[in-house]
DNA sequence: CGTTTCTACAACCATGTGGTTGTACGTTAC
DNA sequence: GTAACGTACAACCACATGGTTGTAGAAACG
């Protein structure tokens, strides 16, 4: 999970994810579309991996980056959860107010 | 957004943010829950407080805690998108699969 | 073959992060 | 008033991060 969320706490890797959940990139294909060098790009597609949210494949002499929607919904998940959570104290909020409701 | 996942890529702040969803905490409340200094947890609230994922009131001299959903929702709310974007493609590859099946 | 292309990785640098301790200040309790 | 409590903040340290350049290997092209 920490790898997952500080994978995502960078604006230039959540673009790199939103652009190989569409269409499949190489990763000097991906370093075009920055202004950076192709080593900051492959070091952040590397990131990526390391969080399950791309996979690479061999293809040729280029590696192929695509986007792994496990790892999107493995951190989803943990957000629905705390929304629960959320909803659920303030049901029991409601529910409190409600018992004063019947007895007023 | 990089503030957000920041915050939400460490398990102290995770677990901090968990509970103060589910009941209030004082700063000093929170210290008490892990093994580590008062100034460390303070400095995860203070990150938690940036990002927008908790919020903090005074109360007498103390300060409570609370959690806020709208951050969280405000992170799975682009984890949405990123999930959707994903199956409009596995639609599409379908749809191309599909036609071919017409074709055949 | 040699050259170009794509990739990987190391070394380096500036900055940020997660932790510590110490100090200071407002609030509560005695 | 004084002591204890809760908080804030600065200074410091070790280490991670995001960027750079440089070097080297594997695959494709002439």
């Amino acid at each position: 999970m920490d790898r997952l969320f500080q994978a995502l706490a960078d604006a230039t890797r959540r673009d790199i994810v939103a652009r190989v959940l569409v269409a499949e990139y190489s990763v000097s294909g991906l370093a075009e579309q920055y202004d950076m060098s192709f080593a900051a790009v492959q070091k952040h597609v590397a990131v990526l991996e390391r969080a399950s949210l791309v996979s690479k494949e061999k293809r040729g002499r280029e590696q192929i980056v695509r986007g792994e929607v496990d790892g999107v919904q493995r951190a989803r998940r943990l957000l629905d959860d705390y929304e629960r959570i959320w909803r659920q104290r303030v049901d029991r909020i409601e529910d409190i107010l409600g018992e004063d409701e019947d007895r007023t």
